[in-house]
DNA sequence: CATTGAGGTCGAAACGTTTCGATTTTTCGG
DNA sequence: CCGAAAAATCGAAACGTTTCGACCTCAATG
């Protein structure tokens, strides 16, 4: 049934070794023979066994994805597209991502400790990454290649794909404060993600260069997406003197605000301006269409693998890194004062 | 660096073959012996080789899902959260999750071939069954394990996991029927997909088992995805006589069609109601809240991998098929006449 | 005391590649 | 037409497991 090396040399009269030589492309075989055993290898329809392959050339020629479990993970639209281009570019390459999760008895560290031990990828895509995240020490310790998304903070010298989340907030204060408004809100995910932290630190920047003051009561942090949107804008509407503007760490926050800013019979983009981040595919399509800055998810995603392969292939000498600017893009959430 | 089976041999003075069996829990080791062997391995930070593993035993310990690439994939929340209860079930049963997408050269066919051949997988995960599917003529004839999302006919004899699109859609239509409408229009996917066709013959049961006609110009098919339910309900509520409500195949397409009613500033709910199909988390935070048909994602997610998993390990035997009955969830985007 | 059998342990082969070094064949200048 | 260099091919070892059958030890049995 399974087709081998050895079947193909039989079938054509030579050895393992020219027959394996011919498949890979080396020039120490004659152009007339390396033909005759690539016609008979597709004949036979013979493919190498990877795991064969792999035990010998302790290459796994797969990179390693471990999504966490604690949170909503795919429920977001944007990692879902990044996800689509990491796949994308790793079939580019020939290569096979491995996706995993830890259960709930796997120590989270333990898991990557064992993916290292036992060789079943070359190289980790780490997402969600964290200020001072254990994993990066994990990895660095043991010499192991990794592309992180998100930086875990400013001195990193791993390479990593990231955006400027500071710069896009500045971008949407800037725009919102431009139309007039004056009390700006901001709905933050909890400060432990890099991400958050950025994009949080960019509204406060935007604000003081605009010499606004920063009011406290203004930022508020849920754990959800959509759920805390609609809940942390409820709050902030209740409040004694509400915002005119609210700027949201993404875009199923902002949804969500939005939503709450209907129920109560305002008008968004009138009575209440809302923005988001990463400009999922929805975000064009709820009414009003979200204004939100623009983040190229499957790009990123490519990127990814592309900056791995090039710390794996230059053996760690290379660590390139990548930030993207984001890029507003306004639409009909957010109006005149 | 690399600690192998025979390093803990040495390192315990018996055998390769001893610390084999007794890692792997086989009960002719002494009891002691075991504990010791077991001790050393963990202080050695010993796991097995698995590319080794993998060529001695002939399994893979890994399913595969080739996502295919000619449309938006991960874009759809819904798949999103079944690959999610996918990769969890996976690491529950400790085995690997291998994904992959055609790359524009690949035949698509000739990537299943090539998979099957170079054994890296143990069986397959189908989405986006279509009629008479040539993928599963392919897996059955090369009688290689697998479980489909999503039947290719009615006499399927394979493992998969689906749902009873048809039952969905009638109640979709009773529920509007009992508000009053009379003339339901539906948004459509191309019928080529089994999942659409399914639920368009809801549609079409659910109107006549309540003595409605069956208006062609009321069907609308379209390719994409938010994009196809705006332009498909413009092309709709531009008819000389226009719906009062239109059935969309899933909540996106349902999300497209609402924002393209309240861009003409009618209601939704109350001018035009809206159902959609799969409850998204995103469904309960559009404004209004969408009526639509509950889906277990993640839990149809898991179901998929338990039914692959029994295929293998029944050695064919068994093949499960899953079928799930959506539930209607009744909110505001459906309402009066 | 000799025999049996169970309980432990082990050596060696095999899985299907890749690759080093050696060997055979061809080519070609002198 | 000789001999050396270049071209083409090959044998065998190795990667790290698993597993079959053999072996050894020792207690129990007749």
């Amino acid at each position: 049934m399974k087709v081998t090396l050895k079947d193909v040399a039989h079938a054509t009269g030579l050895s393992v070794t020219t027959v394996s030589r011919a498949l890979n492309g080396f020039d120490d075989v004659a152009i007339d023979t390396r033909e005759h055993i690539m016609a008979k290898a597709t004949q036979l329809g013979y493919a190498p066994n990877l795991n064969a392959r792999r035990l010998k050339t302790q290459r796994a020629d797969a990179f390693g994805l471990i999504v966490p479990n604690e949170d909503l993970r795919f429920s977001d639209p944007f990692f879902a597209d990044l996800l689509s281009g990491v796949i994308d570019q790793i079939a580019d390459y020939g290569l096979e991502l491995n996706i995993t999760t830890p259960t709930e008895k796997d120590a989270y560290l333990e898991l990557y400790l064992n993916y290292i031990r036992s060789r079943r990828v070359d190289g980790f895509i780490l997402v969600r990454t964290t200020a001072d995240d254990p994993r990066i020490a994990l990895l660095q310790d043991h010499n192991f290649p990794f592309v992180a998304f998100g930086r875990a903070d400013e001195t990193a010298d791993f390479s990593f794909v990231d955006e400027d989340g500071t710069d896009g907030f500045r971008q949407a204060v800037d725009h919102l404060v431009a139309l007039g408004h004056r009390r700006i809100a901001c709905i933050a995910e909890p400060r432990t993600l890099t991400k958050s932290r950025q994009r949080v630190q960019g509204y406060i920047d935007g604000l003081m260069s605009n010499a606004l003051p920063v009011d406290e009561s203004l930022i508020v942090e849920g754990r959800f997406r959509q759920r805390s949107g609609r809940e942390s804008t409820e709050q902030l509407l209740d409040l004694p003197n509400p915002p005119t503007a609210i700027v949201a760490v993404n875009d199923l926050l902002a949804i969500g605000a939005m939503s709450a800013i209907q129920d109560r019979g305002l008008t968004v983009g009138k009575d209440v301006s809302v923005t988001g981040f990463d400009d999922i595919t929805l975000s064009n399509y709820v009414s009003p269409a979200l204004t939100t800055l623009h983040m190229p998810a499957h790009d990123m995603g490519r990127q990814l693998c592309q900056n791995l392969h090039k710390v794996i292939t230059s053996n760690g000498k290379e660590r390139p890194q990548t930030i993207v600017v984001p890029k507003l893009i306004v639409r009909n959430s957010t109006g005149p004062v």
